[in-house]
DNA sequence: ACCTGAACACCGTTCAAGT
DNA sequence: ACCTGAACACCGTTCAAGT
């Protein structure tokens, strides 16, 4: 008990600037990410980061690059097919532990060495299938937007249940008057919103992307040059 | 020459509050849009604009489903295939043209009137393709998530060939350097980013979209319960 | 080399007060 | 009903000055 707190480093560096960063976006996403914040974070005056770091905007792309490392890339043995399901599974897994992410993909380039990396692996897994030149290309870009169009679908599906302020009865009613205007002027959108009403959106949401999946590989496993 | 300018209709409204911001949101992007900005557009004060709307976030879903209304529905006598084929490509070209609706698609729920007809429109193109309960709406899922991702995808790409600052000599020299690196730790990556040096990014972003579109109504079309 | 403290030019939002 | 003007609590970024 003698030391309040072990010293623990208290000198500043990029990896731990990024590393608060981080863990103020997956908590409370863009909104909550301040310069100033991260800085009282650590500790610090805001003026400090900008030693290690130029600006915001490069902060962020530390943060991306970041947790892009966490994604898993399968062995080099295992079957295309299954490699690339596997290696879009742990990417999808990843986006929904840090939403941000896809904020920042749709604007940042994104080419720091952890993105360089993944390209390489789904390229490696690809040419293993027999792609090659352009088909390459697309094949790999199908993919991955898949993966990004999923999960983004995922979470604005997620933010629409999660208002459910005012306990369930209330939003229940809005919602009943809600469907009611709905059923006349999109029947077949009230169909399948009501169906939706009682699915748990996680399991489905996984479902809706295997299914998307297996789709696509089914057209690139057909599109493959001599099969 | 007498009136120095019409009069224009000196009153604010939501239409005209929403107008200004799509169009600073086409021109800067979210980085562009404030209240004060849209307010002093509109020769009025930054509070004004709160007896029209909540907040920000409600002028930002307003703006969302007003460009969402530009996406044209193709006529319900065509095809399935050719239908959902149009429709894609024409939700693509309304995202080209407003890059700024990708970062609030991944945050807001998305639930305006437009939307809805959206939603309804390609419900019905699938509906009359054969598809039917969970089925059709990972279907449907499936192509609107290709459709975010591979626009993401393509302005990404672009926003990274944007910045040739200093003439495309110091570029090419930057990017030599580069790719010299690439070439040992990804050479497949190496490679296919030397392929893509010369190419048209429009052209061979539409190629790629149509090449994953084909693979996915392929797959769908495998699937369908009587076929 | 590394950090503080203060400043600058911005934000979104609220709300009395005017008309 | 509709808008102004001022205020509040924030921003990102810069930069002299300290150590």
């Amino acid at each position: 008990m003698r030391p309040e707190r072990p010293p623990r480093d208290r000198r500043l560096s990029r990896e731990r600037i990024v590393g608060v960063a981080v863990g103020i976006l997956d908590a409370e996403g863009h909104q909550g990410l301040s310069m100033r914040r991260v800085a009282t974070e650590l500790g610090v005056t805001a003026g400090a980061l900008y030693w290690y770091v130029a600006n915001k905007g490069e902060m962020l792309e530390l943060a991306l690059d970041a947790v892009l490392g966490e994604i898993s890339v399968p062995a080099p043995d295992v079957e295309w097919r299954r490699a690339l399901a596997d290696l879009a599974g742990s990417h999808r897994r990843m986006l929904l532990r840090h939403p941000w992410v896809l904020t920042d993909l749709a604007a940042q380039p994104n080419l720091g060495p952890n993105a360089l990396a993944l390209s390489e692996a789904g390229l490696s897994i690809l040419v293993r299938a027999g792609f090659a030149d352009a088909d390459l290309d697309a094949a790999l870009a199908a993919v991955n937007d898949h993966v990004v169009g999923a999960v983004s679908a995922e979470l604005a599906w997620r933010a629409a249940m999660g208002p459910a302020e005012g306990g369930p009865q209330e939003w229940a009613e809005q919602m009943d008057g809600y469907l009611r205007r709905l059923r006349a002027e999109h029947p077949l959108l009230a169909g399948r919103m009501a169906a939706a009403s009682g699915v748990d959106v996680h399991a489905e949401s996984e479902r809706r992307f295997g299914f998307a999946l297996e789709c696509l590989l089914d057209g690139l496993a057909a599109r493959l040059p001599h099969s």
